[in-house]
DNA sequence: ATCTTTCTAGCACGACCGTGCGATATCGGG
DNA sequence: CCCGATATCGCACGGTCGTGCTAGAAAGAT
């Protein structure tokens, strides 16, 4: 009986539009009337599908989410040598087209907002906890380790164990055996970890400060933590 | 014959609220009448000082900035070894304590706002080239190099020589000789810009992710990028 | 063709923003 | 003591925001 529209596609739409307002103008610029106008929408069609600007936001934040699981995939479904797997996941996170880079600006934005908006805690901790799972993916890839669980058996697991035990454990057993200079192996968390505040600082420095980064240099920098990575095991 | 107070005291003092309300509220929630109330005074007084709230920003941003070179000052006039010399001023730029969590999360908000303010354009085109510089200043204690030039001298033999001079010369020269398995040691400039991405990295975790990040982990954290410096470059 | 449900449009309201401005208070030199 | 420059106050204006709401358009089932 009644005028039927997908929704889903709609809300893909919108959040288009929201990434380009953002792009341009900035989270505080992303404001309804905006996103409204930049999708050629009035503001009552755009209160159908998100109640609040909340929602909206919400809605921006988990579908940049759900974009990484599927990339990933690929990468872990195709036949590739472990360097070659370990350097693809690692590219995933880092913004090396300029379709990432909105998403990247997009993404911090967002972050920033997090930190007073209480509703957009939970895909920050799970963009949390998914960053270091890949960060631990591209580790066990390059030196030949069992691969890790996944962040949602974590999740599972929580009732059995805590979350930083890995962490933890490994940075109280090292202290003793001098590799290099006054080099320890770091352990593998301790990696993913280092990994991890990498492709979170190259995204704030491409975001920011793009004239200093082209993607070749992107590119570049994550070969040589993927080599550091290897050299520190001494391999 | 006027009534007379300290304006640099009364703006120290404003920026301290100002930071009290943007670590409590965000950027957005940095309102003059806010930062006015936070300081206990009210908006015309607050106007006084700052004609706009613009011009209250970039006076935060730019305080942020003159904090950081007496702090350095400090350890390159002491009597250090170079390890523990790097160490510190490394650490000048991760959020180990209370006070720089507040500082780097404002910061990184103000970071934010100068994607679409150009008015803090250049207190942000300013901050790139000192955290280099810093990192420039702790692979050369590390690697007993030559003292990099400062910015500043950088800036005024502009005409003279592109400022990326050292990056490019230095990444063709290498590609010879091979320390690791897969490892080329890098430049002085690409581990200068290892550490910046570093500690823009670890500065984006702590302040987003605070409770993934004690103090000792990032001190730890910062340890190992050290250890990595020597490292690569065989010692 | 008509009815029912969904969708769209855009006005209206209250809240809050930055800022201009005039009244008032406060101090220091004459 | 008192004048005048400076500092402080807070109201008021115009603008923009999110959101509630109602009137009307659109479209499939009957």
């Amino acid at each position: 009986m009644p005028k039927i529209v997908d929704h889903d596609a709609r809300r893909a739409e919108l959040a288009a539009a929201l990434w380009r307002v953002v792009g341009r103008a900035g989270v505080a610029g992303a404001t309804v009337r905006a996103v409204a106008d930049e999708a050629g929408w009035s503001m009552g069609a755009l209160r159908h599908y998100f109640a609040s600007q909340g929602e909206l936001l919400r809605f921006a934040m988990d579908t940049l989410l759900q974009d990484v699981p599927p990339r990933l995939a690929a990468h872990l479904a195709a036949d590739l040598e472990p360097r070659e797997r370990a350097r693809r996941l690692l590219l995933e996170l880092v913004p090396v087209d300029e379709e990432r880079r909105i998403e990247a600006i997009v993404w911090l934005a967002l972050l920033e907002r997090s930190r007073t908006d209480p509703s957009l805690a939970e895909p920050r901790e799970i963009a949390w906890l998914g960053e270091r799972h890949i960060c631990r993916l591209v580790v066990a890839e390059l030196l030949d380790l069992p691969a890790p669980a996944s962040p949602q058996d974590r999740f599972e697991d929580e009732s059995s164990g805590e979350r930083g035990a890995q962490a933890a454990g490994s940075s109280t057993e090292r202290g003793a055996r001098a590799t290099g200079p006054a080099g320890i192996a770091p352990s593998p968390e301790e990696e993913a970890e280092a990994l991890h505040t990498f492709v979170d600082g190259i995204t704030l420095q491409a975001t920011t400060w793009p004239g200093e980064w082209t993607p070749a240099a992107m590119r570049a920098s994550a070969e040589r933590q993927l080599d550091s990575v290897l050299q520190r095991a001494g391999r």
